[in-house]
DNA sequence: CGCGACGTTGATTTGCCTCAACGATTGTGG
DNA sequence: CCACAATCGTTGAGGCAAATCAACGTCGCG
């Protein structure tokens, strides 16, 4: 599809620059079209891209040795996504990402984007802010952890992600929270009742 | 004490730039000798710094509305600590700051950090990766979370931290590690005993 | 010394997990 | 389009890790 080479993101209306810059930065980015149950990464793997999120839903999660999954991020649109420890220090991945709902994404190597924050500095400015929203939210999840209950978790996770339960399953939510599956269904049922 | 004025915090060693330049970012840092016990911030008060540590040791704690603490960070030299949700958005604290050991730390304003962001862009990109480094961190520490016994995290905590038990009480680390003192002194007797 | 802050230990409770069985829903091939 | 299997969600019984509540050592400091 020949579409895909004239298409501009959507995070870049965000950017003032150049249409030189605007066709550098352009160059460097991919279009991924995902279904349902793809794996955009696996444990193990080089990790040399983060994607953008334009439609459809993903996961981050670890898989620990006696094979649980913890769920680190939930994307939809547009959030950035990728297994950040092993994108920023360009080593192998400990996480999987997995498609949830039919997807849309963009990615862009480290690489192309050390690159271009030479060449176009707004560019930069914009990711350190992203970076900035995602170090709080993070940091709202710690605290959050910390202090409530698992029914308080869940009632903070679906006024935080409104829609998110028609695209992910409960044991995703679960994963998501640190609990089981069980559990989650006896919290549901609980709020239901009420 | 007029030494102030001539000192470089470490940090910039890692920073090349001109003396020109190195000049401009020195005259918007201030020094700060810090006692134990002395708090930095407030609950309530606006965030418009962030400050290096050069020396001592500090952290970040929210305090919830039954009076129990949840320490978010603790800092120790070449961190770098503040209510980062707060002072990115430029809004009032939740958190407050609470020196544990005698420090030496330099403050820095967002105002002048965002101009010098502009002159230097070196200091954009050396900030940028701190940020990714404190990102990945956070990650950690939620996956350790979901996926950690109690006893398990100590663990973690403990070799992330070699030497902080000699500045910190054992109650900043339960509230670290979202525990209650009880069980920290119960996990601690277990492991000595081994 | 004596007081207050900190740490430890014990008894009991509780929130969530584990294990097991059973509905409900989804997807697939005949 | 139905039959059936697989996947997913629910419910119950019992167990365990960590919390709570209470009491008692211990240390540092005015």
């Amino acid at each position: 599809m020949g579409s895909s080479d004239s298409i501009i993101p959507e995070f870049f209306k965000e950017i003032s620059c150049s249409a030189l810059e605007l066709q550098c930065i352009q160059s460097t980015i991919a279009r991924l079209d995902l279904e349902k149950g793809d794996i955009l990464l696996s444990e193990g793997n080089k990790v040399e891209h983060q994607y953008y999120v334009s439609s459809g839903c993903l996961r981050t999660y670890f898989l620990d040795t006696s094979g649980k999954e913890y769920t680190i991020q939930f994307a939809v649109k547009d959030w950035w996504i990728s297994d950040y420890t092993a994108f920023f220090n360009s080593t192998t991945a400990i996480m999987n990402i997995e498609c949830l709902r039919d997807a849309t994404i963009y990615k862009v190597s480290k690489k192309d984007m050390d690159a271009l924050f030479i060449e176009v500095s707004q560019l930069e400015t914009f990711f350190r802010k992203k970076m900035e929203g995602a170090f709080s939210s993070f940091q709202k999840r710690i605290l959050e952890g910390l202090s409530l209950s698992a029914k308080e978790r869940y009632i903070s996770f679906i006024s935080a992600y409104p829609n998110i339960e028609q695209s992910v399953k409960n044991y995703h939510i679960a994963s998501y929270l640190g609990i089981t599956t069980e559990s989650l269904s006896r919290i549901r049922k609980e709020i239901t009742q009420k």
